[in-house]
DNA sequence: CCTCCACCGGAACGGAGGGGGA
DNA sequence: TCCCCCTCCGTTCCGGTGGAGG
């Protein structure tokens, strides 16, 4: 019995391929700001912006990979500030990275973790994956001064990021190495795709105009493509099919979009569900209207200042859609 | 142009809950 | 065991913002 699927791992979100097929300039550009660590020279921060699905994560991974193989002595660590938005969550996957957080728990005085990373004697590569959704900048001036943490941040826009930094910390980022990321093209998609079909997939299981389809729908955003590809494999397996067929593509673009969804349904908690389901319900509301409506549907309603904080966070995950401004601003969910 | 109004989101506060240490 | 410290979550208060209408 074969299978479409022939190496699951390779068509993860996450996987970190041997060879980057594209954004070679950004490669070059992020290790030659990092290369002074070989010499035991300090190397610069680097900041990595646009839009999402760009190869922003994928390449700074790669890079800083790239850098542990020539000298052993580097520590860096992955930290996704979107799972771990607020302090403590921030220095405790700090010091996981160097297997210091072993005794750490809830009641650490702040300071404690601090000294340390403070104490941490060789250089350290601290990678911020969506640093704008950190809730507290404080970190940030906290590890700044300290001489063997390089950071690496990576963010949808830059100014987003300084913006709520203080004018100190500001000017000393400012002059870190900024790399740009655009949306990949069509073609650029197209090879990714490839790329990962060779190792990913049986032979001969997709076609090149699928493939370029793929890519169409995904508009520049890599990780979408890969998602779309993920589930048309899987549909093709799970119905014992041979090979990918277009129907299978047509039902993993909506499946794609699906699954994201889903992720982000599940983070909600009773209440945000509530407001939630109302505007799929009732399609698009002003916001007393929402609260009205949520108030009635719910036993015991949170204030109003509570349902704008969630809706917010459904903004956030893209989940509901928000126009005009004062007393014109509608809400609607997003059809998916 | 000015004022009113609905709404936005920051700040400060406090209670609940969890975990370590005496 | 109790106490302390921490985070988390929701609340209250409030200044800011941008349309609508005089």
């Amino acid at each position: 019995m074969t299978s479409v699927i022939q190496n699951a791992r390779v068509l993860q979100d996450d996987f970190l391929p041997k060879e980057i097929v594209h954004r070679h300039e950004a490669v070059n550009q992020m290790s030659k700001a990092l290369e002074p660590v070989l010499e035991d020279d300090r190397p610069q921060d680097t900041f990595l912006v646009g839009p999402s699905g760009a190869g922003k994560t994928c390449i700074a991974r790669y890079t800083v990979d790239q850098l542990q193989e020539q000298v052993l002595d580097i520590k860096s660590h992955y930290i996704d500030c979107w799972q771990h938005s607020n302090r403590f969550r921030v220095l405790y996957k700090i010091l996981e990275g160097v297997k210091t957080s072993y005794d750490i728990h809830r009641s650490t005085p702040e300071d404690e973790m601090i000294a340390r990373i403070q104490s941490v004697d060789s250089p350290y590569l601290l990678i911020l994956d969506e640093v704008d959704q950190l809730d507290d900048m404080e970190v940030l001036r906290k590890l700044y001064p300290m001489p063997h943490i390089t950071m690496v941040l990576i963010a949808n826009r830059r100014e987003e990021v300084l913006s709520t930094l203080d004018e100190r910390l500001q000017s000393r980022l400012r002059s870190s190495v900024t790399i740009r990321f655009d949306r990949y093209t069509q073609a650029e998609l197209v090879s990714l795709l490839d790329d990962r079909i060779t190792w990913g997939l049986a032979p001969d299981t997709i076609t090149t105009d699928q493939v370029h389809r793929i890519a169409d729908v995904a508009a520049g955003n890599a990780r979408d493509a890969i998602s779309i590809l993920r589930s048309a494999a899987r549909n093709a397996d799970h119905e014992g099919a041979s090979e990918i067929r277009d129907s299978d593509i047509s039902s993993a673009i909506p499946a794609a979009r699906e699954e994201l969804h889903e992720q982000n349904l599940k983070k909600l908690n009773e209440d945000q569900h509530a407001v939630y389901d109302i505007l799929t319900d009732e399609g698009e509301l002003p916001p007393n209207e929402i609260y009205d409506l949520y108030a009635d549907r719910v036993s015991e309603p949170k204030t109003k200042r509570t349902v704008r904080t969630y809706l917010r966070k459904l903004e956030d995950y893209d989940l509901v859609r928000a126009t005009g401004n004062g007393p014109n601003r509608t809400y609607e969910a997003r059809d998916r």
